[in-house]
DNA sequence: TTGGAAAGTCAACATAGCTGACATAAAATC
DNA sequence: GATTTTATGTCAGCTATGTTGACTTTCCAA
């Protein structure tokens, strides 16, 4: 498996290694331990944890979404995805509007409150990847996302290339 | 491509909008999931978690480290791994073996059987890997490894990088 | 010889997943 | 209009994995 792509000739398909894969696989799980850890000490304030700040991401990223999208986006299940939007609708920080035409549905909302943490948490995340951007500059930017997006799986795949890209 | 790389002057960070950068979270919260799910599969049959297969990983990839320095790497209390490792040696996947010099040390190391799951599940991961690296290409495998390398922990950084990177 | 580091263990707890069963309201279908 | 399906919510109970705190054993090193 090892020197299969080195007998190429090329050396173009070099990392495709064992030894390199691994260091993608590792790389993939330090990056996003230190990816979370700033979120992960703002929320130990507030009492919630990782799970509310992914509620609170989504509703934020596409105000009005239903329970069953965000659902979707999250990959958990309706019990526990509750438990998390029923302590943030009961704290202020999320509205849940019944739907329009169809009345079954609840769209979600950030209240000013919810709004408000979510800009907290979104900041020190940000800050975190725009060093890390800065660090290893645009055309690595370019790439880290490519390899991202090809590793998702394709439904949300497909959401991830449908929300906008750049600033309005 | 961005448009981000193309043009210079005032708009070459364009990539550092606040869109982009979410757009980056995004991107590492979908991929990271994706990144785990193969795993996470195999290791309901075995009746393991991820933490087993975050342990078994490192063991593999450091045959004789200690449980600090293990701890060290997985960020969690030797409480928490302790619980692992009890089940991994019980079963018969792990070895620790008293320390030559200090024999306070466990030197840990995968027997046959744990060698072999650690095969298994990292065969799963490692072709999800490759087949995301083959799509997005060798160029963005490099910008995408530049940036997680800049998201980790400076100790975490250090120790990723020291690491063996290519095939022997 | 003693202090402290490394490791292991016990107890108790929290978070956030899960399944299964069931309830309600509204939409969709027959 | 009656029935079925869908979207959501809820209760109960289980599991995995993290946490803190207290304690012991081992044993290196000053």
């Amino acid at each position: 498996m090892e020197s299969a792509t080195e007998t190429h000739g090329s050396e173009s398909l070099l990392f495709l290694t064992d030894e390199q894969l691994r260091k993608g696989i590792e790389a993939m799980f330090f990056a996003y331990r230190a990816f979370t850890a700033d979120p992960d000490r703002i929320l130990e304030n507030y009492e919630y944890g990782r799970a509310h700040h992914r509620a609170i991401h989504f509703i934020n990223r596409q105000p009005g979404l239903t329970v069953s999208t965000l659902l979707a986006m999250l990959g958990v299940t309706k019990q526990s995805l509750n438990r998390v939007l029923r302590t943030l609708v009961a704290d202020g920080l999320v509205e849940a509007r019944v739907g329009r035409q169809d009345k079954r549905e609840r769209n979600l909302h950030l209240t000013a409150r919810g709004a408000s943490l979510e800009r907290e948490l979104s900041d020190a995340q940000r800050a975190r990847m725009r060093a890390a951007y800065r660090n290893a500059g645009p055309a690595a930017v370019t790439g880290f996302r490519q390899v991202l997006e090809a590793m998702m799986d394709p439904d949300l795949r497909r959401y991830y290339q449908s929300m906008k890209d750049s600033a309005p």
